[in-house]
DNA sequence: ACAATGCTTCGTTCTTGGCCGAAACATTGC
DNA sequence: GCAATGTTTCGGCCAAGAACGAAGCATTGT
């Protein structure tokens, strides 16, 4: 009689707390070790196998076996995305692990999505590739546009590259802290990479929260903007942000 | 340790088949009283009462008591944006409630989600919005262009009235069956109400699935088209009027 | 006021599923 | 080959929670 997905498999799958930990560890984008999800969740070898043969069974995982190591990790960008909307209601209905700690505001600022960049930085970046016409509309979602690819090859962005794998290139993915669309699919993964690679950001050690150095915080914005580098700033590109509070540890 | 928000009481809510297949019959948008909810759900009364209660305590539904009836809700569209992205994934990972059957195949025409249209046709009305420039990209997300603006004036819509309440006018909603966006928000159920209400479609009772006549799904298209088609008008009552709206704003 | 209806609370039973320890299996290093 | 390490399987224990029936409230209608 009933149709459609079957939600309440997946959910339960989601709604045990030690599988909930190793998927929300997963979502900093690193493969995890069977040892280490045990690690993460806080259970035992045993239980931490019998948890991931679940969600490897499910498909919400792949692995990757080598030597006597298996490395897990989520099997694909569309699980991270349904993960963190399910902490965007968590965080709407007031379901919080913990209380809001000195982490929690490093995790609003920055933090890991996966393999793209989440956060308030992500969703700045987001809004700056809009407002200068580097992401359009398109009927199919969003759309890098022509002066977007322009930009992002003078960043040395291989857009061609990225574009002939099966994977979107963009992608607006709703942000749980932000409450507005962060850039996701290849080119997001990419960015974020770029941003690692070139020392604007570093991640912390055994989370997804990332930490900006003012410059590169800066460099990143500026990759988002209408030029490349050097563009005089007059101070209409700059955004809100200057308006923040300073109550910030 | 653990910061961030509690995914696993979230899921585990939500996992359990009874309490999924009332919050799938939510879905539909329309509220159902307890004892509805527990024949959607296939359960006894007492039981459903608990599920309703543990959902209402979680703050996934809303109650509106009207003398013994006592009618249920999804607590907004965040909750059902949510249910649509899990039965997203679960469609991608392979887990149905059932083999796919006649029903299904009219759900993945047209159906209900929550107060707005989903599917196909849901898809192709975003897509040729967005194709004719009356939806472009914001930096907070879609934004209605004056075109569009003008556009749905013309349809008799009132698009100051949903501006005026504090819900998101446009929003992109990734639909589980297409895998490409349809139009969510105020707008989107303004466009759902008018579909319903000009009689272009009709909706299945007791699913959420929604059958378009051949000329209803045409009118629906052009009203999503360029310009204002030229056909005589539906008559009579074109305003809309909040009579009877078990939904709160 | 009485009966009927809709819903919830209580108490009980029972199944599901998680956890751990022990042991088996697999791989690497000496 | 043998020991050490990482991972899985097995068996038993245990607790969380889901279901139902009976009873209690609340509201409606006659």
């Amino acid at each position: 009689m009933k149709n459609g997905p079957n939600i309440a498999s997946l959910a339960s799958l989601l709604g045990d707390p030690a599988r909930a930990n190793i998927l929300a560890a997963l979502l900093g984008g690193k493969a995890l070790t069977a040892g280490e999800c045990a690690a993460e969740a806080g259970i035992s070898a045993p239980a931490a196998s019998g948890h991931l043969a679940k969600l490897l069974n499910a498909g919400l995982l792949v692995v990757l076996v080598q030597g006597r190591h298996r490395y897990y990790n989520l099997a694909g960008p569309d699980v991270a995305a349904a993960l963190e909307t399910l902490m965007g209601l968590a965080v709407r209905v007031g379901l919080r692990r913990t209380r809001p700690g000195p982490r929690e505001a490093a995790m609003r600022k920055a933090r890991f999505c996966y393999d793209h960049l989440a956060g308030e930085v992500a969703t700045q970046v987001f809004a700056q590739l809009v407002t200068n016409g580097h992401l359009v509309a398109s009927p199919q979602g969003y759309r890098l546009s022509p002066l977007g690819r322009a930009r992002f090859h003078a960043e040395k962005i291989d857009i061609e590259a990225l574009e002939s794998k099966s994977r979107t290139l963009c992608r607006a993915c709703l942000d749980w802290s932000e409450r507005q669309p962060h850039l996701a699919g290849s080119l997001g993964a990419a960015i974020a990479q770029v941003a690692i690679e070139r020392g604007w950001c570093r991640r912390e050690a055994g989370s997804r929260a990332v930490h900006f150095s003012g410059g590169g915080e800066r460099a990143l914005l500026a990759m988002a903007g209408p030029e490349p580098v050097g563009a005089p700033e007059t101070g209409g590109a700059a955004s809100n942000s200057s308006t923040h509070d300073p109550r910030r540890a």
